[in-house]
DNA sequence: TTGTAAGCGTTATCAT
DNA sequence: ATGATAACGCTTACAA
């Protein structure tokens, strides 16, 4: 930074002011009762000076960075990098930059303490992450979290027993009653709710699912591949998997090939999040698909709300949407 | 922020210190000479009260603001979301911020504006990104470009020739002699220069591309996709095509499946990038690896280097990978 | 070795 | 209507 930032001081020199007149003009203040003339000067000078706020002194007085925090547990889970865009585009759309964290390798709580230090104006939480931080940690922050599925903490949701429900109620109609779920073996209540959905309108339609085809893996390309690997070497097999979420499906969906089970003639496949990616594989996925980008967008714009002091009221949860497309069909047998 | 920040102040009053005292204690000044005895109560005091600094009051006496900015020209491009993946690691592990701008709704320059003000310790851009900023944006600024094509601003560099040229060799090695390249039409070096590297490869081998088997298309699935589905609807076709991007590639697959040729049978298919996507489709996709989550950590360990004052010497191309997988195979006839 | 004083660029509260 | 003046919490001389 060898150029000098133009200063508001700068400006008033040139508009013949004084300083916090400056301030008070282009600070937009409706209360500030100043001059037309003056006022009009003090536009031109910052003008032609290209004169630009420093946000980090404004940030001081006002306590705060203008800025929005957003913790997601893995930056390659194309869920979440979905709910960072959709987040990263209404922040940036109301003048908010948006500090990304990853908890990998730093924790979500290291995160919020770093983000704190900054005087972040507010932190959009995955549920994963709202419950690794204590809950002090929180306190007097502005904090939104995406999908979540209880009340401790203001937040954005989807309808999560409704992808479980969905996907149970289309294969039960597809003649399917051998039914199987592969699901995160990580103690997230969202995956524990669409894990409940499934069950549940699976009861309802007089099915239910034994043990052995139940399978708790990582929600990843491999956990998926591993639980469907030894779905398929049982020698009673279901006839139709539901999977917690893409990924996982998409894993599920590789082991299928592999092991020359045809997709969805041997064995019907759904997914949960209906990422890209669902539609690059042949057969295309069939999936609940969650609208990621909304999440994030709708966190986004709850949090500047709240920050604003214009609180949003939650709003409904955001819909779930069956998208039928390749990976399922009629069960072999009519029950 | 209901609860009142602990500040330096606070502390000082604890150990019975003067406020810099404390500022002198915790900064790790090492020309700080303060008693042992000095030191360690104000350590004590700080930790009793849970002290941090506020790295905003900070930043106005340093003018800085321990942040990264990395700006994006698409988060919805796994390749870029790796290379935010790597540099937010690096970037978090030396303390520094991640501010996240994505230049699909807000342009490059806005952004940078908007970091500028924020007093951002520095930028790392893509070369398209870099090339949208007005140079005098730039100046006085730190910037490090990702996957940079020229000296202009400092960067890091994969060898982005060689990702043409390992296609190349690769399908000429397989007999192939009837190529076709599919190929971002965005004025991007990057793409150019891959492309080059693939034509320069084939002429050595005494083999041209003919004009109508280059196609220019968005370097996203969709793109590919219309891309191969025209060079499937000459009469002449292609045994072998390279695509810019995996993206592109895996939308050509697409395209190829629902057309019905077989990939590698009927032709092959070489992508570029090695997204994680690559892998899930079937047949796996044979690709150039790139490595984006090491172009984006190698990028913020230079920007930290050039921040800090400790400037690392550019260093070698990172390397690029010819990962055969399933989409290619020999040419059918043996030319 | 430590405390005092000044200043970073704003905003906000006064007088004038 | 506008100009001083005082914070905001910190770092960095400079005194003591």
């Amino acid at each position: 930074m060898r150029t000098p930032r133009i200063t508001a001081h700068d400006v008033a020199r040139r508009a013949g002011v004084s300083q916090p007149t400056v301030s008070l003009v282009l600070s937009g203040n409706p209360r500030a009762r100043v001059a037309e003339q003056t006022r009009e000067r003090v536009f031109k000078a910052a003008r032609e000076l290209g004169y630009r706020p420093n946000l980090v002194a404004r940030g001081l007085v006002s306590q705060r960075s203008f800025g929005l925090g957003v913790v997601v547990p893995n930056l390659d889970n194309p869920f979440f990098t979905e709910v960072v865009s959709g987040a990263e585009r209404v922040a940036a759309a109301s003048g908010y930059a948006v500090m990304l964290c990853d908890t990998r390798q730093t924790s979500a709580a290291r995160h919020i303490e770093s983000l704190r230090a900054r005087l972040i104006d507010g932190v959009i939480l995955d549920p994963g992450g709202a419950a690794a931080v204590p809950p002090e940690l929180l306190a007097g922050l502005n904090v939104v979290v995406v999908d979540a599925t209880d009340g401790d903490l203001p937040g954005v949701s989807s309808d999560v027993i409704g992808t479980g429900r969905l996907a149970a109620e289309h294969l039960l109609g597809l003649g399917h009653r051998r039914l199987g779920y592969i699901g995160p073996a990580t103690d997230s209540r969202v995956f524990r709710l669409r894990e409940r959905g499934f069950v549940v309108a699976l009861r309802a339609g007089g099915v239910s699912i034994p043990s052995p085809w139940l399978r708790r893996v990582p929600p990843t390309l491999a956990g998926g591949a591993a639980a469907m690997r030894e779905l398929l070497s049982l020698a009673d097999r279901p006839t139709a998997v539901f999977c917690g979420n893409d990924l996982a499906a998409l894993g599920a969906l590789k082991a299928c090939h592999k092991a020359g089970v045809r997709v969805p003639d041997g064995i019907s496949v759904v997914g949960c999040d209906d990422i890209e990616m669902a539609r690059v594989v042949t057969p295309e996925l069939t999936t609940v698909r969650v609208p990621a980008r909304g999440l994030g967008a709708r966190a986004a714009r709850m949090l500047l709300g709240l920050i604003e002091g214009t609180p949003q009221r939650p709003g409904a949860p955001l819909p779930v949407e069956l998208v039928v497309r390749g990976t399922t069909a009629r069960a072999p047998e009519a029950a």
